[in-house]
DNA sequence: CGTCATGATGGGAGCGCTCCCATCAAGTAC
DNA sequence: GTACTTGATGGGAGCGCTCCCATCATGACG
């Protein structure tokens, strides 16, 4: 016997409309309140979410969509610092958690996320260039936030790093080494992420004047591919490595190792991301820094922003990211850090 | 405009309850649910959750609680599977996915969880002994399936393993092979699993008359705890070592490794899961094997057989485990498997 | 041909809340 | 003292469904 708001109203002795503002944090008189709470603890009261749903037209739980499957988002670190951040950041508002990964067809996702009808807002990533599911989302009046961001999704309120910027970054590092043959693990082809990484590596060895011809190979962001590119960048006669991924830069330090080919001295290697393996590596890989559970964290709190103000304008936050350099790079040299300097946390309500 | 029964009721020609019967396969002439189904198209109607569950009670929405840190549910490779498992499992049905993870206080995640009153029903991971939201959990009138269970969760719905018959039937496996002083790497005092593994590893040693006094060191089913048993263990001069873990094995072996004792000829090494490194080990590791993945995935079936009959009597799924015979007991023999003769998958709807 | 099942449909009463509007008492100002 | 605020509270009308019960053809049966 859980009771309804009815039977408080009757064991205190005033109306629904009481209760219900002690409830919402309505205007009621410190008196009333308190023994109006007295009663909710005494029938051990519990509200009716649906029903507060349905009156209301709010439900105090946030859809997160993953839209991976569910091996993918054990085995990459970036979705588990991500998700850490997410429910932490969620939980401190008290707001439910409703996930989705990728078990449904991506119409079908779309369907039930909407017709479901019960979510305040939607957490979703967004990496894949050409994805209906997040397309369809965005689209929908439902308030999202995404995570990471499409071309297309300007005018959408987002969480992102300046993916560009920071891979131009760590290239800039590796010519400030004297590197020339600079190779590049990319990540998927259409991964929003890997390609923006790419741009910012070719960005910068233009910049630098030197060339690109044939010096970039595709990944996966995983350790395997990370071996396979290192072979063929290798073949191709590098003199650094700048893997799209730490787990690839992982793979292609074993490869070099394989081959004995001594990093940094005659191959440098760099990374991004930061995750855990990253400093056990061996040499300790330099890479560029992101903060996946700051990621999460703030997406969260930029959700609350948007369903606090009716009519925000989109929020778009850019989080920094941080060159940490290593062994990889600079051999036996003390390591050190460097600030991005553009990376500093801003952001912006501006209309696109 | 998503739009409401009533107005694909009036866009059909019918009252409401033939519409609501269409969307609940209630009993319509075909011609009738043909021309409903067609204006619900039309309008683009989707029901609404909210006023479904309120007027129906039923939500199609499960509540999944892992009551672990989000950094333990990337860590450990068994939430990894397992979690995959209920999720396919709820998929299937078309069933949402609530996650609860221990972003809360303990009584605040049972009262919201309760409170929210919008799950028909639960999953919920029972492994420590004393957890007041497992207990309160069962205690409630939700249906409730627990992946693990205690000894008083006997009489609630549970799928789980054989986890002392499992970690017998691996200390056979080495007294088998002549082993006598054989130690156990024990995973947390007072989780469930551990515990039945060091009982059935207590058993065995007992059945075959061999001694266990200093040989039983606790760990936490993470590597760097095998790494210190293994130390320890060494010192008391085992010729054998059973982690309740791979992943603890895997640290015993580094360990080994480490101080050039040779696996198995002179210590021979167990584990228990058959994780993806297990494999990979170096030697690579004899291990009784659980399926997590089914383990969900039953867990989801179990959850929807007991909420498809109200009165179903409780649920108890025992899963098989089978051990997995490779180099680090046998050495360079023929690895070979051996199926468990009990463990058998069976269900039994008994009271208790 | 009246009597009953039988199957399809309609109507009304909720489900447990929120929210708008009305009400009322108690100031406050003139 | 009257008019007007102001703050606290009550009441009623939904929110969008489901579900029970009533109604109404239809056809089978004796």
């Amino acid at each position: 016997m859980v009771g309804k708001l009815e039977d408080v109203a009757a064991a205190s002795g005033v109306s629904r409309s009481t209760v219900s503002r002690v409830l919402n944090d309505g205007p009621v008189s410190e008196v009333t309140r308190r023994r109006v709470l007295a009663a909710m603890e005494q029938t051990g009261y519990r509200p009716n979410l649906a029903a507060r749903t349905l009156a209301s037209g709010r439900s105090g739980v946030v859809g997160v969509v993953i839209h991976v499957p569910a091996e993918v988002l054990f085995q990459d670190v970036f979705f588990s610092g991500l998700f850490h951040g997410i429910s932490e950041g969620l939980a401190e508002r008290g707001a439910g958690m409703m996930l989705w990964l990728a078990n449904l067809p991506k119409e079908q996702t779309l369907e039930r996320i909407l017709g479901m009808r019960l979510f305040d807002g939607l957490l979703v990533t967004a990496d894949t260039l050409d994805d209906p599911l997040v397309d369809g989302l965005v689209a929908s009046d439902l308030p999202t936030v995404l995570i990471g961001h499409r071309h297309k999704d300007r005018s959408a309120s987002y969480v992102d790093i300046h993916n560009e910027r920071a891979a131009e970054q760590v290239v800039d590092h590796l010519v400030g080494l004297g590197r020339r043959r600079i190779g590049h693990i990319a990540g998927r082809r259409g991964g929003t992420s890997a390609e923006e990484r790419l741009t910012g590596y070719r960005r910068a060895m233009q910049r630098a004047g030197l060339p690109t011809e044939g010096l970039v190979v595709r990944g996966d962001y995983l350790t395997r591919s990370g071996i396979d590119g290192a072979a063929q960048l290798v073949e191709a006669g590098v003199d650094a490595i700048f893997a799209a991924s730490d787990t690839m830069a992982v793979g292609a330090l074993a490869e070099l190792a394989r081959r004995g080919i001594r990093v940094p001295d005659e191959i440098a290697v760099a990374g991004f991301d930061d995750v855990a393996e990253a400093a056990q590596a061996d040499p300790p890989l330099t890479t560029m820094r992101q903060d996946t559970e700051l990621l999460g964290l703030e997406a969260a709190h930029t959700l609350f922003r948007l369903l606090g103000d009716p009519d925000a304008v989109p929020q778009r936050v850019i989080l920094p990211t941080e060159l940490i350099i290593r062994q990889s790079t600079v051999g036996s040299m003390d390591s050190r850090r460097t600030r991005e300097r553009d990376g500093t946390r801003k952001r912006d309500g501006t209309r696109t």
